[in-house]
DNA sequence: GAATAATGAATGAGCATTCATTCATTATTC
DNA sequence: GAATAATGAATGAATGCTCATTCATTATTC
């Protein structure tokens, strides 16, 4: 005989679902930017989380399922941050990138929690094929982004000798690299400097579009 | 009684000792690039370098000072290269300056697996307090002397709106960067491409200095 | 033959995962 | 709409495996 109904679970306890797991993805990143990858354990994650030590196998089957899902959870996070700060710009192409460089150095991506969790998972990658490949589709979306702004801007500036794929990896990197030293030597320059720093490169590729802040902030 | 002899181990036991510790180094190096940080155990380094399992806990007392003495190494051996490379250069700052782009860049410091390993580290410098330490020493020495290179150039090139500190942070940044891009997304990027961009940087801040290198090698 | 280096089996701590059980929520029946 | 059944979320003690470390033994060097 035919089953009685499709049975969906209600709403309710989708949500529920999902709120837990995005609690135990929030506590996986509050131990790993304080213990690394190496030393956090689920019995740290489910105590950072309040909850009990089942609770991780129960929603995500595993520990490696719940890191994959945490590095996803960052790149989404990162990704719908762009496209609201695009939304918001201005229409030109410099607005945009202004939006996008000053995302960057905001302190909702720029935290030294969020960026140690990053680089925790950048230094993980070469060995681990899945993280690899998040990591590498977050590049080129970025990229892709940037070098299209960039093509807008050569043309509205007439600029000649400018690359935009090599000037959206130049700039990628620069931002990462400022990101690392946030994380390294915290003391020695900060969000505000950081930020300068990667304004400075973009007025000196682009200087009908940008100005030279010196600013200096601390 | 007296002590007989001071009791100095004979030469070639200590020259022995080295050689034993530096291979195990080596080891450390191949097996954290192959299988990160949290994936190296103690058996997989002494079966790379081809010895027992005891061997280990023998020359370095335990896994964590395998792993400092590793960090170490890199380190030391980093700044051999910079000293080599600033030596064999010419005397002008722009000349020293191109000798450590172009080391930066050059298959000995640039490779993919001693990258990986580098990153491994950064990546556990948050929870380690003396990964951080290491870490930011040799920040702080690079910067350095790149800073004062750049007030050389400032002086001799006329430069103004150039503040040596900032340029020091900006180049290291993105070298970094383009490390991680090269570790990352290895298809789209190579050591020839990141050291142009490397050294466009250079060209728009120095122009008097550098030349943009319009080099499009593969 | 003393001193030192190297081995690898044995040990036990630490940890991910399992699963029987409890408890709260939702569905069904009368 | 009260009573009962079914579902599935949550718990945490128990299990068993992985792995760093130890150390008695063997090999090598001086």
């Amino acid at each position: 005989m035919a089953q009685i109904e499709p049975k969906t679970a209600p709403n309710s306890r989708i949500v529920a679902k999902d709120r837990r797991r995005q609690q135990l993805i929030k506590a996986t990143i509050n131990c790993i930017a304080k213990r690394g990858i190496a030393g956090t354990t689920m019995a740290d994650v489910t105590q950072d989380a309040d909850l009990s030590l089942g609770i991780v196998n129960l929603h995500f089957q595993s520990k490696d399922k719940l890191f994959e899902e945490t590095l996803l959870y960052l790149s989404d996070e990162y990704e719908t941050f762009c496209a609201n700060a695009l939304k918001k710009a201005g229409h030109t192409a410099a607005e945009k990138l202004t939006a996008l460089a000053e995302l960057d150095f905001s302190p909702k991506v720029c935290d030294r929690k969020k960026l140690a969790v990053w680089f925790a998972f950048w230094g993980e990658a070469k060995s681990r094929p899945t993280y690899l490949q998040i990591c590498a589709e977050n590049d080129r979306k970025y990229n892709d982004v940037v070098a299209k702004l960039c093509e807008d801007l050569v043309v509205d500036g007439g600029y000649t000798d400018i690359r935009p794929q090599a000037f959206a990896i130049g700039l990628a990197a620069l931002t990462n690299g400022l990101w690392l030293d946030l994380l390294m030597t915290p003391n020695e320059i900060n969000r505000n400097m950081a930020r300068d720093i990667s304004f400075d490169y973009l007025a000196v590729i682009f200087p009908n579009h940008f100005n030279k802040s010196n600013r200096r902030e601390n």
